[in-house]
DNA sequence: ACCTGAACACCGTTCAAGT
DNA sequence: ACCTGAACACCGTTCAAGT
């Protein structure tokens, strides 16, 4: 057992973060509860009450990080092009790759739903923006926009789309009759999103 | 207490169900459990598991409920209209309509994973494939599609993609900087794909 | 001051025992 | 034959008691 003062607050979040989402990737999201966290990282589970508020807290935190490995991701994914429409497919295709291999980290991000009167704090939605600022920029160097708010309203519909896809595929609900590989799915949503958005 | 052979073991069956899908509507996934389910139709837990195999089998006839209720307000919807694209349009809206009204029945038809092995019924891929010829119907009558392979393509990206706007709206994720509302980002999603379609 | 470990009110699931 | 109710192995959460 951790004697006390082993290590700080700060460091025991980070462990509780940093074990639950291995947790997560390793034997999925029915594997997760703060009694194994607690045990993961030797303390027992009434100090990871001292630490969050509750497991919904931790939750936030392991899908704060997990967005935040996304936005990365994304980023480099983004580096690599100049054009906005191959730039566009790729990132497509990078948000399934993640989806696909850290299923349960990546729907999480989704499923996990705040108590019922709690909003998600500032810095959480910070985050998500984050994310979405990956689409945005391609989006902007295609001139398909005129004003902010059609700018906000493109940018949801092509990334909710995006999400969609993937969260169909890894649901298993698109598997009947024809089978239909995923990243053709998306790049048939997204070319055909982009060409109907630039000639309309 | 309900005495032996007050019901038979369908009607038991239907009981549960309909107590599940009513504890969804009113106190959300949360509240849902084999325990309440009983209490619910007047029966012991133990009953419940001399009619369903576990709760995992209760959810996914809870889930084949869901997904004809669903195709019936699609089917209702489709009759209303003539023209492909606006039925297309019509038949998002409705979408979200559902989802937004039912959450959690809506969401547990995606949230809920069986266990890692099994796979889900024939019946269960005949729902909802009924759901997805809904879609097919008037995006056959464009005649966008040559292939039997690109109609499949094309039902999956754009109902993968509507079903995508609707989650992330429901889970909030959309909510950063300019607000904007979900109808309109279906309208942006399905007329872009659309055109892009029908001039690509 | 920091952490434990037992307690409470719940779970899903099983199954001997009752009627 | 049908159903119960207690048991088992888990949960999240709290908090008096220990060091």
């Amino acid at each position: 057992m951790a004697r006390r003062s082993d290590h700080s607050r700060d460091e025991i979040k980070a462990m509780a973060i940093a074990a639950a989402a291995a947790i997560l990737a390793r034997r999925g999201v029915q594997a997760l509860s703060a009694r194994q966290v607690a045990k993961d990282i030797g303390y027992t589970v009434g100090t990871l009450y001292l630490v969050f508020k509750n497991l919904d807290e931790l939750i936030l935190h392991v899908n704060a990080a997990t967005l935040d490995e996304l936005a990365q991701l994304l980023r480099e994914e983004l580096h690599r092009h100049v054009e906005p429409q191959p730039a566009l497919r790729a990132l497509a295709q990078r948000y399934w790759e993640f989806a696909q291999q850290q299923h349960a980290r990546w729907s999480l991000l989704f499923t996990h739903q705040l108590a019922v009167n709690a909003k998600p704090p500032a810095w959480f939605a910070t985050k998500v923006r984050q994310l979405f600022a990956m689409v945005e920029e391609p989006l902007q160097q295609l001139h398909a926009t005129q004003s902010s708010h059609e700018r906000a309203l493109v940018v949801r519909a092509l990334w909710g789309g995006v999400h969609g896809v993937c969260a169909l595929a890894l649901s298993d609900k698109l598997r009947w009759g024809e089978e239909v590989a995923t990243p053709e799915l998306l790049d048939s949503l997204v070319t055909n999103f982009l060409h109907g958005l630039l000639q309309g």
